[in-house]
DNA sequence: CGGCTTTGACCTGCGC
DNA sequence: GCGCAGGTCAAAGCCG
């Protein structure tokens, strides 16, 4: 990777995380540390993941006034039924989101981290950054063009089961191919591989959680079978790879930890769950379910699917804007919340970019933006 | 024995 | 074409 490139993914981090930081700040949330106190939480910090994300999900939407609905990490899992072709899904792309793309420069999420330390007395911190990445159908739907690509293109993940598992069949099919050499074929190969190319574009959302834990692994009520583990480029930390156990359910997640805050975990999400909870569905769900969620219709009922709806998200976050270099002003969805439990406090921060240009998905593309807002904003 | 993790090999995409 | 890094596979081993 060249210096360039780094230098301006940094920028991107630092204008990322100075979204993550400001919001840390400008928004009210360090009043729910001392406003629900009496949440039960377990003890584990690794197998309350999934109750402290609901909480954390669902506690903020009391105060904000921007929710009236509740929506809780159980919701960002499941999601709904839904059409991401259809209707405000299609109205914004999402930040690209692979997770050493936007966390191998910690600089400003260790910031925040200590800064949220300070500014509560040391309690411990999971922070954690839900960051909706491309759209299915934006995919589908957007140009590609030459200078840039969807926003999922800009990550190097695989889109999905499907695709790896039809990894060795399109080389077998490659290879049968080549058996057959006439022109046409190779022609036909040549269009084949273009549209191949074009099917691989197409990328699972994905979202990426941050949070302070002791245990790479955190239960969010899905079992999880580990099929790979690799060393991460620049970090001592490995990145582990999982896939949802249940058959067909093509969801996959990655578990690495930030190398310059080791307490740190960035997991990411990618894919739609098809099916419910096993936790549900051993009859856990009111042990994984946070209070609030208890009197709010289940999310787990009707079709799941993950990721959230994108307009839930958008339900629950203020908004911000930037410009990028063509003057064109984005609306910015963020937003954190802060989760008190006991003597645990979390944070969550969303972000969200709205109505984005269908060429404006390359973190490359990105980032002269997003400099160029922080340029304006910090002279 | 089934389910899961580990781990080396392999594949793919991308930049040079 | 080559090298690198990310992602995935699958055999082997572990564990309850």
């Amino acid at each position: 990777m060249s210096d360039d490139k780094s230098t301006a993914r940094d920028l991107y981090y630092q204008e990322y995380h100075h979204q993550l930081y400001n919001n840390s700040y400008d928004r009210s949330t360090f009043n729910h540390q001392s406003g629900n106190n009496n949440i039960p939480r377990s003890s584990s910090s690794a197998s309350s993941f999934h109750n402290d994300l609901n909480g954390l999900l669902s506690s903020s939407s009391s105060s904000d006034p921007l929710t009236q609905q509740q929506l809780s990490f159980t919701d960002y899992l499941h999601g709904t039924s839904v059409d991401y072709n259809t209707g405000g899904d299609r109205d914004f792309n999402l930040l690209p989101c692979s997770s050493p793309e936007i966390f191998s420069s910690l600089d400003g999420v260790g910031g925040v981290l200590d800064k949220n330390k300070n500014h509560i007395g040391g309690s411990k911190i999971s922070n954690l950054v839900v960051d909706p990445a491309g759209c299915t159908g934006d995919i589908v739907n957007n140009p590609v063009t030459p200078n840039s690509s969807s926003v999922s293109s800009s990550s190097t993940e695989a889109a999905g089961d499907d695709d790896s598992c039809n990894k060795r069949k399109t080389n077998d099919e490659n290879q049968l191919s080549k058996g057959s050499e006439d022109g046409n074929d190779l022609s036909k190969n040549k269009l084949n591989k273009q549209n191949k190319k074009v099917d691989k574009k197409q990328r699972e959302p994905r979202f990426a959680f941050m949070t302070k834990s002791e245990v790479d692994h955190l239960e969010d009520g899905y079992r999880w079978r580990k099929y790979g583990q690799k060393a991460v480029k620049n970090s001592i930390y490995p990145r582990s790879y999982y896939r949802c156990t249940t058959q067909k359910c093509t969801v996959k997640k990655r578990v690495e930890r930030s190398y310059q805050d080791p307490a740190v975990v960035i997991t990411t999400y990618e894919g739609q769950h098809n099916h419910q909870s096993p936790a549900t569905l051993r009859g856990n769900a009111a042990r994984l379910l946070a209070p609030s969620m208890l009197t709010s219709p289940s999310p787990f009922v009707g079709s799941s699917s993950f990721p959230p709806r994108h307009q839930d998200l958008m339900l629950r976050m203020p908004s911000s804007s930037f410009t990028n270099d063509n003057n064109q002003v984005h609306d910015y969805k963020s937003s954190n919340y802060m989760y008190p439990q006991n003597n645990l406090t979390a944070t969550t921060t969303v972000l969200h970019q709205q109505q984005l240009p269908a060429d404006y998905g390359l973190l490359q593309d990105m980032v002269p933006s997003f400099n160029h807002d922080e340029q304006k904003q910090h002279p």
